[in-house]
DNA sequence: AATTATTATTAGGCTAACCTAATAATATTT
DNA sequence: AAATATTATTAGGTTAGCCTAATAATAATT
């Protein structure tokens, strides 16, 4: 059984190695969740002896089979209770998180699973990400570039296929990430450049080379 | 903002003064929260420090305004939790406390409040204990002795009139405690003793006296 | 009242999870 | 490649919340 404060570390590391590489620098878990490096590293340390994690000096950490097990089943604690709080308790697409961040930690056996039935088994979150299944399973879902879906679909960012700090700027500067639901308005035939809804709010255009870097489903 | 130790001794602190005196001493503390007498003692300086209690060497704890207000809140918390568990995850009676343990430390402004509102304002837990309103009042019911009450009536022990060892004693034997929910079988005239279903389960036969000393509501 | 039992308190330690500041290793620029 | 900047690591410290063991105070019993 692990505490609040490693599952929070694994369940950091399981979301930066999805939108980077493999393995997880320090500083990237550092900052992700406001500590101290040093801690990082007590931490690190700690999760690597409980055989969590792989991590050696200067490597970066990756999850074992194990923590990607503990981390899937924080990740999906977090997401069932968001759709309560978005559903039953009228909370707020902004306000759902921090709540979350708290009632993702109550531990006991079946309860994950019960609120899963109770809410009807819910594919995602109200921020549009995959709930893991009860065996942790993340549905894989059909993944196209943006300038492959048509007019008039919505769809969910699910990763980015370019990953320089140009595109990740710019899709910061946009407020568009993992799980921000674009709807297509419209495609521009002379440059291939396409017109979008963000998050339901924004309207912006984006241009082809955008368009082929972005996956979503 | 108290922390998650503060508040379970506050809670325990609450409901100790409602079983006895108002003092409570830290043996019975401990006692209640399965810790140490010396680690009672160091939170009980600590909240002193902090003005949520008083508390001078010797002579037992006590709530401070401030402190009552924490711990009703706490209550409240647990008991809406336990509430919801019940009626929408379908957790039995005896498994909800558990549960609700970890879940009365979240804290949100308005969370209680939502909660409440959406399991419909419920004015007792599953246990048949009373919930605290949002501004921390517990509704004052009527309260009778046992024997006041009439054949087919179902109510609740809401407190002890006597409380020497071999009534308490009993009472433990008999598993009935503060909330616990009573059903007036019949009435035997001959001696004044009392047949009843203890929770809806037990069915015995209790004297005349003992019904004198229990208060119900 | 004296003895014994219970309860309260202090002193000193431990662990988890954080920190700062100094140093080492790696990356980036020039 | 050398200089500089960034990132990683170590060493040592802090706080909350718990502990044990020794001692003091209070209560109960003989």
């Amino acid at each position: 059984m692990q505490t609040h404060s490693e599952e929070n570390y694994l369940k950091s590391i399981f979301k930066l190695s999805r939108l980077k590489s493999k393995k997880v620098s320090v500083k990237a878990i550092a900052d992700a969740l406001g500590n101290n490096p040093a801690s990082v590293i007590d931490m690190l340390k700690k999760l690597t002896d409980k055989n969590l994690i792989t991590y050696e000096k200067t490597s970066g950490a990756q999850l074992m089979a194990t923590g990607l097990a503990v981390a899937l089943q924080v990740v999906r604690r977090h997401r069932l209770w968001e759709v309560f709080l978005k559903e039953k308790l009228d909370y707020s697409w902004a306000e759902v998180h921090e709540i979350a961040e708290q009632l993702e930690h109550i531990k006991h056996s079946e309860l994950a699973n019960r609120l899963d039935k109770y809410l009807g088994f819910p594919e995602f979150d109200p921020h549009g990400d995959p709930i893991p299944d009860a065996k942790g399973k993340l549905k894989d879902t059909l993944r196209l570039t943006l300038s492959e879906i048509a007019p008039g679909i919505t769809c969910r960012v699910v990763a980015v296929k370019n990953t320089s700090t140009d595109f990740l700027g710019y899709l910061q500067q946009l407020d568009i990430g993992i799980g921000t639901i674009l709807t297509i308005i419209e495609k521009i035939k002379f440059d291939g450049s396409i017109k979008i809804h963000i998050n339901n709010s924004v309207i912006t255009s984006v241009s082809k080379k955008f368009a082929e870097s972005l996956m979503v489903a």
